[in-house]
DNA sequence: TGGGATTTGTTCGTATGTATC
DNA sequence: TGATACATACGAACAAATCCC
């Protein structure tokens, strides 16, 4: 999965759909932290107010809580 | 109203708190738009960014709306 | 006790795209 | 056509919270 900017899609929702997928699929597991900011914005090449409205996306639909200092955590499905 | 920035409180917030207090006074109207993004940046002295997020509370409350590539306009209250 | 590294939160600056008038 | 305005996206900087040594 990678960020196409031509494709007309915002690049934030390309992202959130990039980790919803891997939340769904498990590679990103309930009670363990997503990637960092930093390391999200070097993995995909994007700027880190893009990968901030990414996860606002997630934060919204009740995906992830945030830990301001520690980082953005997988909720577990219910 | 003005923004102080040593309030603690988040600058988008302030900004919200002041829009919403025009709109419940009727200093801004009903079906009027809101002062341009630009207009308000050079009011009080915040960032493009800024008035966006304050806008965007207002939208998530109910009491504006967006037409895109026409301004914000107040919800007349119900 | 303290300092450095990491991570998220917020703010500011700038630019481009798109839609409306 | 040009002016206006929102949406998106890049970059940069500082603060606050956390963690580790």
């Amino acid at each position: 999965m990678s960020i196409d900017h031509e494709r007309g899609i915002p690049v934030y929702e390309q992202l959130a759909e990039i980790l919803r997928a891997q939340i769904a699929s498990g590679e990103l597991q309930p009670e363990r932290a997503l990637p960092s900011g930093k390391t999200l914005v070097q993995r995909y090449g994007v700027a880190r107010g893009t990968v901030d409205h990414a996860i606002a996306l997630l934060k919204e639909e009740g995906l992830v809580y945030v830990l301001k200092g520690k980082g953005v955590y997988v909720f577990k499905r219910s």
